[in-house]
Order: C-alpha cells, then structure tokens, then sequence
DNA sequence: ATCAGGATTGGCT
DNA sequence: GCCAATCCTGATT
C-alpha cells in the first residue's frame, strides 16, 4: 500500500530506518519506473550539514511544510537530490534517499541514464533521480498521491525479500563537510545497490 | 583498486 | 564571489 503521511510525521532517524525496503514510484501516464529504497541518510533539526540549518529560505521552504513531501535538491551544478520531509516537529528535518535497487522500467532508466550496469543505474542520490527523470519541477509535491509515491514493500511484485529481516546498516554520512561524525546514514547490509560512497568510508574507518 | 580533476548552476555563512 | 547532501573519466599503482 502506499505509506500514508503520518509514517513520515515520526522520529526522522526511525523514518530514515523504515524507508529502507520501501519503493520509490513514478508514475508517468503509462510509464512506470520504480526502484527499492537501499540506502537512506537522515538531516535533523539543529544539524549543521542539514539545508534547513540557517533557518528557513525560499530554496528550502518545503523542509519546514507537512511532512510526507518531497523536497528536492540541486547540487554541483548537474545533480538533483530527493529528500522526504519527515519529523514531528516544527519541521526543517528531512530523508535523503540515497540509492535504488532497480525495479520497473529498467530499459528506460537504463536509457535516460546511458548505461546499462543495474549496479550504476540508480545507485547514487544523483543517479536515481536521473533514472526516474526527477527533477525540481517535482519539489514540494505530497508522496501519498501525484506522479510520485512510496509504497511499503509488503504488496509489490519483486518483494521477495523481507526487509524486516534484512540488517540495516548505520554509519556517517556521505559527501558533507560539516557534522561528519554523525551516524544518520543507513543502508541494507550486503545490498549490491548501495552508492558507492560506503566502500570510500570502509576505507577509511 | 584508487585517485584527481572537471563539468556546471543556483542560492546565499 | 564562493560553495555545494555528485558523477564520470582517465591515469596511475
């Protein structure tokens, strides 16, 4: 079924944790091109590397709206980055969504992206939104209807595996400069469609 | 396997 | 101006 809002109105590291096995959906007239959420990294209140840090701008007003919305992102001039408003608070946390395990339309993501390893085709916040032909015209749009939807992993076709029984991984966050250390990054363990990111910070540690 | 560098645009410490 | 929650390529070990 498709995750109704008040599953994103909760504690924002637990949101970033139950979205993982989740499917991200895009629905387009009768295109449909959809993944499995593997790797998910959560932004709070009062953290220095979230958007919503400096308060509220017009870039990042939809961080401090209802939460169960997307808010997506620009970066280094080429990528976009989806992230889900999530919190019970007075808003400003959100859920990036870091990679996909492909799951509908592949031959289409596979051509909007110009390759056609599975491992490369959604794995990466900027390589999923690719994918699925996410842009910031989708900013601010509620995920519980519309062209964009998550749905929980019990009532797809190709959830063969129980992410319940699946072991989340939590580690530091990727690609950030401030607030390294902290551990918001989750990832189902020994997925082969986590970004790549975890195997710099394996090396690392 | 690892690393360095370039592409490219919008928002704002 | 400066920096950014990235990705890809090509070079080197």
């Amino acid at each position: 079924m498709i995750l109704p809002r008040s599953f994103y109105g909760e504690d924002t590291v637990m949101v970033a944790k139950n979205l993982l096995g989740c499917y991200l959906v895009h629905l387009q007239g009768d295109m449909t091109t959809s993944g499995r959420i593997v790797e998910t990294e959560a932004y709070l209140r009062q953290d220095p590397a979230a958007h919503s840090f400096h308060g509220r701008t017009t870039g990042n007003s939809v961080l401090f709206g209802p939460a169960g919305h997307t808010c997506l992102f620009f970066v280094y001039g080429m990528h976009w980055c989806m992230n889900v408003v999530t919190g019970r608070g007075d808003g400003g946390e959100a859920v990036l969504i870091r990679a996909l395990e492909p799951i509908e339309g592949i031959t289409v993501m596979q051509k909007r992206r110009g390759i056609n390893d599975l491992r490369l085709l959604c794995s990466g916040p900027g390589r999923l939104t690719q994918a699925l032909a996410i842009t910031g015209e989708y900013n601010g749009l509620p995920l519980d209807s519309g062209p964009l939807q998550i749905w929980s992993p019990d009532s797809l076709p190709g959830s063969s595996d129980p992410p319940g029984l699946q072991e989340i991984v939590q580690t530091i966050r990727v690609g950030i400069s401030r607030a390294k250390e902290l551990p918001y990054r989750f990832y189902l363990k020994g997925n082969p469609y986590v970004s790549r990111g975890i195997k710099r910070m394996r090396r690392l540690s």
